[in-house]
DNA sequence: CATTTTTGGATTTTGGAAAATAAGTGGATC
DNA sequence: GATCCACTTATTTTCCAAAATCCAAAAATG
């Protein structure tokens, strides 16, 4: 019982948990991605228990998802922790996100029609009407930002007819959101315009099935990658 | 306590399990790819647990992971099923496997020492020594070609500095077994002398880091997916 | 003094029983 | 005869306490 909903709320529009050990997932899963656990710290079943108002299985399940999914690190009868964010992780993580989601475009734009051309032309408006604010602290325009950034990235692979590609991505996308603070914090004016620029070439490449569409994509993921990564080698390991 | 090993006991060479939960997800795990339990048919925990003569927990753990995999698939309150085989599910396991092996070889081509050059040497010599029988019911021999023919293309990508990419292949691996019983059922001697004539090209490419390598590698799999989606037309579901 | 063994407490892991949910059954009503 | 509802049964999900395991510090040994 008590605030299920705590910390999570931010897709939203899917289905409702229908299980505690359900609602533990996205919670926890929520605390990891937004950073209120800290990476490297183990995670005690005594704290969980308290902090997310149930019993020992749902946590345990919700774990055991987490750890098979990547988003946590599990060790024989040593708990789970974050793993810690390095340049190896990152690159590891970031060549998989990058040849699933080309696949994914590939098919998509063999097998996309107007609809979902409607899709991207809407998820693009979207994104352009929610410019990132001058002021890289205001945590709410920068969340509204992120999630329009990701609603516009989904709608370009959305027609592909591959439901384990797209749960993968999904998956690596997710990984990548680990960063995200990271990356949020130190977004300039000039990465702003050439975010905005590569997004408007891609979405144009795209609905007129340019074939180096894919190749864009490629790049705009790499450079991101190369952006998170500047920063990631100079501060390091913030946290124990 | 009992028969913990009772169906499982394939790779062998990996560590040993520490906790039951790992042991009941290792047996589980080849009793699916082996085909012991039947696609479509719902897995009852009473059954489970007298079944690896566990506790629940256990079971609950290790059906948590094989779901978070993908090899089992579950609805809310009504238990877990393994996915019966399609042509869809094929195709998309397929096309993410061909997407991250081709990675995972450039990646491997570039690190890899002569060490490595070694170690495919002698998983190719290892294939070619246990070339599959001509009775196709031999089940241990074709049991062995298998064992060696993962050997072989696990070697290939062994060298890439990537664990979660290949962590992920290994997943991929996986899934395509489920498919493993369709595909040697069907091996006849044509199909043998293709498939060695593709790895020795494949072998010979990769040490000469021939930059062709990884579409070879592609069409290999490619053709091996077409062997099956072949035989998995005609047949289509065996079992309920 | 260095090294190994023991011991105590903290934590994970496990089994079984209770609660919650879904599916099945039979009968009453229209 | 078909449809709906209360009730029973089967199964999953959850809680909780006992057992197994690990870690670190104290004690013992060489």
């Amino acid at each position: 019982m008590s605030d299920m909903n705590s910390s999570a709320s931010i897709p939203a529009q899917t289905t409702p948990p229908r299980t505690v050990a359900e609602a533990t997932y996205v919670a926890l899963k929520e605390d990891i991605l937004s950073g209120a656990v800290l990476p490297g710290r183990s995670l005690l079943t005594r704290e969980l228990i308290e902090r997310y108002g149930c019993g020992i299985s749902p946590i345990r399940e919700a774990l055991a998802k987490l750890v098979a999914e990547g988003l946590l690190e599990a060790a024989s009868h040593k708990g789970v922790r974050v793993p810690l964010p390095t340049v190896e992780d990152l690159n590891d993580i970031y060549r998989i996100r990058i040849a699933l989601e080309r696949e994914a475009l590939v098919l998509a734009m063999q097998h996309g029609d107007d609809h979902w051309e409607g899709q991207i032309l809407s998820a693009a408006h979207r994104l352009a009407n929610a410019p990132l604010p001058e002021d890289p602290h205001d945590a709410a325009a920068l969340r509204d930002w992120e999630i329009r950034h990701r609603a516009f990235h989904n709608s370009l692979i959305s027609a592909a007819p591959a439901p384990r590609l797209k749960r993968l991505i999904a998956q690596m996308v997710d990984q990548t959101e680990r960063y995200r603070a990271l990356r949020l914090a130190h977004f300039g004016p000039k990465d702003i315009s050439s975010f905005i620029r590569e997004h408007d070439l891609l979405r144009d490449a795209i609905i007129a099935r340019d074939p180096r569409a894919p190749a864009l994509l490629a790049a705009h993921f790499e450079s991101s990658r190369d952006f998170v990564q500047k920063y990631l080698e100079t501060s390091q390991v913030e946290s124990v």
